[in-house]
DNA sequence: ATTCATTTGTTATAGTATAACATAAACTTT
DNA sequence: AAAGTTTATGTTATACTATAACAAATGAAT
């Protein structure tokens, strides 16, 4: 069942149906707001959305905000590095950023400690700049 | 109700039980199995080990795990930075750190973008020393 | 066409966290 | 010490987040 192309994957529908309320959403969504707004093309239980979300994740067109319990869109390609989230605690807006340094400190502390990396999670909570002159 | 004094503040029955709790514990446990282990000692609700959990991370004696539902002790007095944890996806071990590298990349990567940085959460998955060999 | 793997649908349940309100203990100001 | 205030606690109920288990349908490969 072929709906939609994005990355040269196929996605199946429920997968293109999250990715795009996600798409729409200018904040991320928790697993049960993308439920109740895809109620309305056929959505009825939480598996369904939780496991587009697996799945879109594995293709590496979603993150999970762990300290949100919510998801966002994948901003583009930067697979290998680590993401990092800033996000702001008074719009709730949040922006996906690659940074250098941050990737080159979490592979020497782990050499440093003996430690493999698998995934790291960087989140920033604070307030973004249109919010911090308000 | 004084029963325990740490790092110049006194702690009260609930918030002394939690602590003990997980400073025994070789792991970071969640709020449920903090609330198993205290039952003898006349835990009964969720709430009691949420609020003193709640207490102990301000009074910057605790640290939540946004990646595993869990806490666990702070490891010490560096309050200022941001802790890096390091888990271990095989045996459940979570060694705290402090980095230059990576607290200075999140003050630039936020200068740069507009952000004031509040709290940061940093959390590296993957295999620790020990089980690197197995 | 048959097999095999993947996706989907559906119901039930598990795991995590907070609201709301009552009671009690500790602190403070007199 | 008494009255008033704040903070902590107890308790019940409920909200929010996530997965287990099994059946049915679809897609791809021989």
């Amino acid at each position: 069942m072929s709906i939609k192309k994005e990355q040269g994957r196929t996605l199946t529908k429920n997968q293109a149906l999250v990715l795009g309320a996600l798409s729409a959403a200018s904040q991320p969504l928790g697993a049960y707001a993308l439920l109740e707004q895809l109620r309305d093309q056929g959505f009825k239980a939480p598996l369904q959305v939780y496991r587009a979300l697996d799945q879109l994740i594995e293709l590496k067109l979603v993150h999970r905000l762990e300290s949100l319990n919510a998801w966002t869109v994948c901003c583009g390609d930067h697979h290998r590095d680590t993401p990092v989230f800033a996000i702001c605690d008074d719009c709730g807006s949040v922006t996906e950023h690659f940074d250098k340094e941050l990737s080159s400190g979490i592979t020497s502390l782990s050499q440093r400690s003996g430690f493999v990396p698998d995934r790291s999670i960087i989140e920033i909570h604070g307030q973004c700049d249109k919010c911090v002159g308000v």
